[in-house]
DNA sequence: TAGATTGTTAATCGATTAACAATC
DNA sequence: TAGATTGTTAATCGATTAACAATC
């Protein structure tokens, strides 16, 4: 069936993924104005804030239902709560770290997810000198442990950071254990079924990019 | 002047930074190619490689120049040395890390970049306890004298990792002393003149982004 | 009520894909 | 030459932006 606008199941029109990924930084501008005692803030405000035209902002927000007031704008704090519950950021997740190498350990020992809902939960790798030790407070459990780890602390998320040739192995064991989202930081893009996300942290492809603009001048030089 | 498709000063239409960001992964996966030995690909083979529509491969490189044989397709190498070219990739660029926290000396202490033609070759942070210590083979300068480390190296990339409430001042000192490449590891998004590159590494807005399907259900489920 | 700003529709813009003549 | 695949133009698709009636 052809509509020329998709249905989901529950009737509304289907959510593009660019307006999903905007919403994180909706969340983030909303706290962020919430904690300087703003109470109210329009589209506009909005705007200039996350450098986005007001009429993409309502247009974002018009997905998901009505949240602000002709004549006056969004109550910050209210907006805010919408989001959060329509992202899924008022419970916390739980979150498995698959490879302790420099780059797991790092991930570990980084401070930055717990406060924002992920509990990072469960260490895993398959090197003999690793399991069993403690990294960044968990015991490191051997990979052949995985569905039993992600099933005992209910994981739902995995980050990834094995080397580059075990990255797709591990990939598909998480799939098959029912992982349903994968943070991967092996510069490779991990193949995935249909109802998987999978996001890639890719800093090398990052500065690849930037040289092209280094190296053919810039858009006004 | 508006002539439906804009003009740089070389005659030619200017390229869609979104074809840019695809390059480096065409570079990685014509690298892959010809280590394993495959002398010639087509748009078909290469497209199942990247999951990308031939078409739009064919459609990118043409924004470059002619590099195929009708009937026959890619030469590997050759194809592999041009983008290389165009994207600066056959030179070195030094880099400066600012910020040597516990993520600037992961990143410091990560082999990773050095391989692909980016030096690390400046640390640079204001903690007093940290200057004039050793990290990751360089030795920790303060960021007083960030103008003077640029120039000294030819700093033409730097990657931030210092406290999100210093990161937009650093930024703008980077502006100032001529970098025009920022990746950036603060989860902010710093603003910057035309004519000056930024990239963000903010894994939590792609945690906070995948919570969305798995609160509300994958597409199949 | 008058003024302001939303929510939404329609117009625009830009990127992706399909199609095919050119050509290896 | 016949077959295959490029390079490129035109069609399609989807996302952004403008405009404005609804309404607080």
């Amino acid at each position: 069936m052809v509509t020329g606008f998709e249905q989901n199941n529950y009737g509304r029109p289907e959510v593009p993924d660019v307006v999903v990924s905007r919403l994180p930084q909706y969340v983030r501008t909303l706290t962020q104005l919430l904690a300087e005692g703003v109470q109210i803030a329009n589209s506009q405000q909005l705007g200039e804030k996350l450098q986005i035209t007001p009429a993409q902002i309502r247009k974002d927000l018009s997905y998901f239902g009505r949240f602000g007031k002709q004549g006056r704008g969004y109550n910050v704090d209210h907006l805010l709560e919408e989001l959060k519950q329509i992202l899924g950021l008022t419970v916390t997740w739980n979150v498995a770290v698959v490879g302790v190498g420099r780059l797991g350990r790092a991930i570990l020992n980084y401070p930055g997810f717990t406060p924002d809902g992920f509990q990072l939960v469960a260490a895993l790798d398959d090197n003999p000198e690793l399991v069993g030790h403690d990294v960044g407070g968990l015991t490191v459990q051997p990979v052949a442990q995985l569905g039993d780890v992600i099933q005992r602390h209910q994981v739902s998320i995995a980050i990834v950071a094995v080397p580059i040739a075990y990255t797709q192995e591990v990939v598909d064991r998480l799939v098959e254990c029912g992982v349903k989202a994968i943070l991967n930081y092996a510069p490779i893009m991990p193949q995935v079924p249909d109802g998987v996300s999978v996001r890639n942290i890719d800093p090398l492809l990052s500065l690849q990019s930037m040289t092209y603009y280094l190296a053919n001048g810039s858009t006004l030089e």
